[in-house]
DNA sequence: GTTTTGCCTTGACGCAGATCAAAGGGCTGT
DNA sequence: ACAGCCCTTTGATCTGCGTCAAGGCAAAAC
């Protein structure tokens, strides 16, 4: 219960290096969903069994808006664009999940989104129904998942402000802050911040052009308050840029 | 469980006209969070008992934003509209609730934004405690609970479509349209859709201005797809709105 | 009654960011 | 090596929406 506790600060729902009842998971070679000790040794065992590994390519398609959602996913590593389609080709990317995210947590009959990868990326696969099953029994996995979705609310409203009612130089610095917080939880923090999207799917996700996404950062860069390396971004004015995200 | 399924289509977590086991909440005097069906008689007698009857004029602030949260609320009557503020006074508004909407699915500790009051407005508070440890004794509770933030996170992404990627024009058509589809879940199909919120309410949460608001609504009224009504609007042309609101 | 206040509308003008256009670099495949 | 492709950057120009300003109306306050 502590532990549970514990977590709602850390939100990353498996790779959690606090979890102590982690179990390996023999085909995808990974900690399977854990939970950080919020279940029983034999839950986790039950889990485990109904993982499956997935592995796909950059540019695979993981599940498209719409379709009927036959699984839901948990990240373990690499990443993945999130987006909806307007009939017109109009694109809007609502999330970039990372390792430790978990896709589905709506266990909703069908995707809101649609998902593919960015990197070559690795992920436990389990069957929506069986999932859904067992999340039944095991009120502990419950309210962890409806932490996480609680959790993924708040990021949604957050970006519902930076959509509205900033400029795109916020919106800019905003994105780097916010995607630094999210490395910083997973990994060493690294002094570059690793962006394995593209200027496109940056606009796509703050509702900016490439060349706009391209324009601050270039002037970002220009102003000293970040530097622009293969791959990433690099913060050297840390106040500024928070300055020009805070909320 | 075929009522908790039937449900999901039809969001409202209380107020819901298929609940079976509805009880009467002697000091709210309305149904209180009857999770039609989902709940044994004696957890509903339960739950009643922690409920309190909250009242409140139009303009009155339920809660703020970052203020330790106390309460957990379901909307009996009336509307507030929910918003967050930027240190420089813009404000971005994440939703609006209606009867039947729940504030405080995500049972953090502090407020993810402020609430007021858009009329004069009823609802069944719960102690945030309270209603948590009620929570973690009744699954079925708080799967009701986790659709229901579910269903939330997904209005929040259509959301995040129409202020990343749509025009003004866009944004008002597919505001009017959400909102019919709001109301008409909660009452008779009234031609008009009632406005409690003011045009600067709109634009705050189209990411738009006053005067923008204004303008679409005028524009079209002009090409006569809606009729403007003190307090409302109405429909005429419904195949043209739907058009322009459509994802 | 008059004044005040808040909300809505309309017009004129300006600007942030979109659009259009072009060029360069890094991959991949041949 | 070269061609083809995608991604990024940069410049020039355009435009949708913001900003500024003014006026109308209704309800509340005096």
């Amino acid at each position: 219960m502590a532990a549970v506790r514990e977590v709602t600060s850390a939100p990353p729902l498996s790779l959690c290096p606090n979890a102590k009842a982690a179990v390996h998971c023999d085909q995808c070679r990974v900690r399977s969903l854990s939970v950080c000790g919020a279940l029983d040794p034999d839950e986790l065992v039950i889990l485990d069994r109904l993982s499956r590994p997935l592995v796909c390519e950059a540019r695979e398609t993981l599940f498209e808006q719409d379709e009927p959602a036959e699984a839901v996913y948990n990240i373990t590593s690499g990443s993945a664009r999130l987006y909806k389609l307007l009939p017109d080709g109009r694109r809007q990317i609502v999330g970039f999940a990372l390792p430790g995210d978990f896709l589905g947590l709506s266990m909703a009959e069908k995707n809101e989104f649609s998902a593919d990868a960015l990197t070559h990326l690795t992920a436990c696969q389990f069957s929506r129904t069986a999932f859904s099953e067992f999340m039944d029994q095991s009120p502990h996995l419950m309210r962890r998942l409806h932490e996480q979705a609680s959790h993924e609310l708040t990021m949604a409203q957050d970006q519902m402000v930076i959509l509205g009612r900033r400029t795109a130089e916020e919106k800019v610095a905003a994105f780097l802050i916010g995607l630094r917080k999210r490395w910083a939880r997973l990994s060493t923090t690294s002094v570059t911040i690793p962006l394995p999207m593209t200027r496109q799917d940056i606009g796509d996700f703050l509702g900016l052009t490439v060349e706009t996404v391209s324009r601050m950062l270039t002037r970002l860069a220009r102003e000293k308050v970040i530097l622009i390396v293969p791959d990433g971004v690099r913060l050297l004015d840390v106040a500024r840029i928070e300055a020009l995200a805070e909320s």
